[in-house]
DNA sequence: GTAGGGTTAG
């Protein structure tokens, strides 16, 4: 279907509008019709079978000593408690408050039209709360708010913040003799903290402070239940009560299973990090002022700190079904977990793993890890339970830790496994972690030493789609596409093999550009010959990409209609594919034919899509050599950036490739953002990002002014962090060269921007993405180019620390301009 | 690990 009608574009494009561009772009010729170039080249060449070459390199993580570290004794020392409390009726202390309390009012009340007797009645008492709230009278106040009974659900919310005011008044002027008065105000101050508010958090430490140990843990069991907030991460008021909580019950030595209960099954806690050092915050400030009526102050601290690894390990645990609708929700798209993906190994620590790292927060992986382990050696991670400890948590740590780089880590944990197991072989499910992680950081070196340390029974058909597709992602491409090559051929030579094998072999060959061979394998799935599977929709998509990727629209076609003549229909992961060959091609008209094709089949277009849409409108010249010229067409930064927006508002949510695409655009044509400057929607048409800590904002709106591209640029930034959006390796090549190549900048912006240059590296150094030699010589070239010695000596120390445990990094071509640039500064020192 | 960013090393 797609492919006639591709056909038809030139004709059809006429009456089509341009759906998701702006405005139309101008148009250029269509497609020419495409000969049918069908015939498939030459034989397969058959590569080596089998790898004879001895294994030279020490195996990574795959950790050949396995002895035992005497880490049993000190784990020990706590029993569980969990047993001791199953008759304990421990939904007692945390009883739901009063109904009239329990949900804030649907409406204002002064949104009541006095309509009859009642409403004027309760407007009269509100009147008097209101006047007795004003005056700060606590006893008229009280008495006022008996009176108004009923109507206390109808207070509005600037009501329920001055009640509460009030009542932290009268609390805290009331010194050591607070029992009377915190029993006579809980009532109203607790309906008035219906709401999750720093204040909330505030009498909650102020009731513990009198002693009262039951008023925390009763709102944080109301406000856990309501909606989540609307911001991603963690519910901080919630944290907080929890903590509180937590702290008082520790006091009591009551259990605090029914607490853990509370953060359990929020599935919008699930990818939250949970802060250690804030739950000590919270709780030190307990004890800030005196008088503390806390019993046991000291001890319950203690307690607290210890078992704040609990409330961490915990947290979010549960409802995964929950948790996935809602991803799938999100965008349509799975979410991106790692080892977790199967939905029959689900384990809700290996999901948190997965999330942690896709945040980047190695520190976080390895918190939670330690606080498990923990939780479940005291019984609140109980057996049975999804926050049980699984082959599939180890396999996802693993997994987490190796992406991370934290490949000591990693041993170590893989080490601490066997040890646990008591088991001296590790698992296929654990094998498998460990195959992902190398395969996330491309290392085939110890994918490839990984496979082979796998007995034979101990290797699942997916994992052999995993290594022969990590194979083909490795740096030494030569040596490692051979190995997966031969892999595959021995494996074919031993039996049928899944389609997904095929497709990471076809994979392998495409992005190699050995098209002759892709040729010759597809043309033996087509055919179903020697056990070739049947191709998938992937199959040829896999091709497409290969003739996409030069623009080859009539070879497009002519591959669209072998589809469409092997019964396959196109799916949204076709058209994105075409539709990105097109834009390549420097044609922008067809792509409204396929936007609208993909409208008629009901594929609606993803954050792909429209991440290729935003390219084609970023590049309209087409990216290729080939379309010469019109590679200087202007950019239409107004549709791209307003197309950005409305993804943000209306779905897809861009990623953050999306996000890089457009600050790389903006980077790189300066000239052209500036001059489209006053047609840009808001906030980018004054395009003042946040200041860093300690920038003034001044050197920002100068910034605005005189660099616009780069302060777009931060300004996308910005809007990546407040999605929590990892920060990929190419934004910070992006955001490095926005920030070293902007020139005739007044010097103090020169200054916040050289700051910034050291302040990405430093981070990249420490939490990643790990620079590569790629980017020391970015930043290195830029820097040499301008007159700053102090950044330059500055950015040299970072590299110098980087560049320690890499001998290899002292060769080549960053050798040299690292040695240059020394001897750059020692001149400038010298004169 | 099928598609989008630029990367890889130089």
């Amino acid at each position: 279907m797609l492919n006639r009608s591709l056909c038809a574009a030139a004709r059809a494009r006429g009456m089509l509008a341009a759906p998701l561009v702006g405005s139309a772009a101008p148009s250029h010729a269509g497609p020419s019709r495409a000969a049918h170039s069908h015939s498939v080249a030459g034989a397969v060449s058959q590569p080596a079978a089998g790898d004879a070459r001895p294994q030279h390199r020490a195996r990574k993580g795959t950790g050949g000593n396995r002895q035992l570290p005497g880490v049993r004794n000190q784990q020990q020392r706590a029993q569980p408690r969990a047993a001791a409390y199953a008759e304990h009726d421990v939904w007692q202390p945390l009883s739901p408050p009063k109904p009239a309390f329990a949900r804030p009012p649907r409406q204002p009340a002064w949104m009541a039209a006095p309509r009859d007797n009642a409403a004027t009645q309760h407007n009269g008492r509100l009147l008097r709360l209101r006047a007795a709230l004003g005056a700060g009278d606590g006893a008229a106040v009280h008495e006022a708010w008996l009176a108004l009974g009923e109507g206390r659900s109808r207070l509005i919310e600037a009501d329920r913040v001055l009640l509460l005011r009030l009542a932290k008044r009268e609390l805290e002027d009331a010194g050591g003799d607070t029992e009377a008065i915190a029993a006579a105000r809980r009532d109203y101050a607790l309906a008035a903290a219906q709401r999750r508010s720093a204040l909330t958090v505030d009498w909650a430490r102020l009731c513990l402070r009198a002693g009262d140990v039951d008023t925390p843990a009763r709102l944080a069991a109301t406000f856990i239940g309501a909606a989540p907030p609307t911001h991603a991460g963690v519910d901080v008021q919630v944290l907080s009560l929890v903590s509180l909580a937590m702290l008082g019950w520790c006091s009591q030595s009551r259990d605090l299973q029914p607490l853990l209960a509370l953060v359990r099954g929020q599935p919008h806690l699930r990818s939250a990090t949970i802060s250690l050092p804030r739950i000590r915050r919270t709780c030190d400030a307990v004890f800030k002022e005196q008088p503390c009526l806390l019993p046991n102050a000291e001890q319950a601290r203690e307690a607290a700190m210890e078992a704040a690894p609990l409330l961490d390990a915990s947290w979010g645990i549960d409802s995964l079904p929950a948790r996935q609708a809602e991803d799938e929700e999100d965008d349509g798209e799975p979410a991106r977990s790692l080892a977790t993906s199967d939905p029959d190994t689900q384990n809700s620590l290996a999901t948190r793993f997965a999330s942690l790292a896709g945040m980047r927060q190695a520190d976080a992986v390895l918190a939670l890890d330690a606080a498990a382990q923990r939780a479940i050696e005291l019984g609140y991670l109980r057996s049975g339970a999804d926050a049980e400890w699984t082959d599939q948590t180890t396999a996802s740590l693993l997994e987490a830790l190796l992406g991370l780089d934290k490949r000591a880590e990693a041993a170590a944990a893989w080490k601490a496994h066997l040890v646990r197991s008591g088991k001296p072989r590790p698992s296929s499910t654990v094998w498998s972690g460990l195959l992902h992680g190398y395969a996330r950081v491309v290392d085939s070196t110890a994918l490839w030493d990984t496979w082979k340390s796998m007995r034979p029974e101990e290797r699942t058909p997916k994992m052999l789609t995993t290594t022969i597709s990590g194979l083909f992602h490795g740096r030494e491409v030569e040596e490692a596409r051979e190995r997966a090559m031969a892999l595959f051929q021995e494996a074919r030579s031993q039996g049928p093999l899944s389609v997904e094998v095929w497709n990471a072999v076809l994979y392998g060959q495409v992005t190699s550009d050995r098209i002759a061979v892709v040729e010759s394998l597809l043309q033996e799935m087509v055919a179903g010959h020697n056990g070739a599977p049947r191709p998938s929709v992937s199959t040829f998509n896999t091709v497409l990409r290969y003739f996409a990727r030069r623009g080859d629209i009539p070879e497009l076609q002519a591959r669209l209609r072998a589809m469409s003549e092997f019964g396959i229909e196109p799916d949204v992961v076709t058209y994105t594919t075409v539709l990105d060959g097109l834009m390549r091609a420097g044609r922008s008209s067809p792509t409204a034919t396929v936007l609208q094709l993909m409208r008629e089949s009901g594929e609606a277009p993803n954050v792909y899509t429209h991440t290729a849409l935003l390219k084609g409108l970023l590049n309209p010249g087409g990216t290729l050599e080939a379309s010469g010229a019109r590679m200087h067409a202007v950019p239409h930064f107004r549709e791209a950036l307003e197309l950005l927006l409305k993804m943000e508002a209306e779905g897809p949510l861009p990623s953050e490739v999306t996000y890089n695409a457009v600050a790389h655009a903006v980077v790189r044509h300066g000239t052209d953002v500036h001059e489209a400057l006053s047609t840009l929607p808001e906030p980018f048409s004054s395009p003042v990002p946040l200041s860093a800590p300690g920038e003034e904002p001044g050197v920002l709106d100068c910034l605005a002014r005189e660099a616009p591209n780069v302060g777009i640029a931060l300004q996308i930034w910005d809007r990546m962090r407040a999605r929590k959006l990892p920060l990929p390796r190419p934004a910070v090549h992006t955001f490095l060269m926005a920030f070293l190549s902007a020139s005739h900048l007044p010097e103090p912006a020169v200054r916040a921007l050289e700051r910034r240059t050291t302040q990405l590296l430093e981070r990249c150094t420490s939490e990643g993405p790990s620079p590569r030699p790629r980017t020391w010589l970015l930043v290195l070239q830029l820097l040499m180019e301008r007159n700053s010695p102090a950044t330059l000596k500055r950015v040299l120390a970072l590299h110098g620390k980087w560049a320690a445990d890499r001998p290899e990094a002292a060769d080549g071509m960053l050798g040299r301009l690292v040695h240059q640039a020394r001897t750059q500064l020692a001149q400038d020192r010298g004169e």
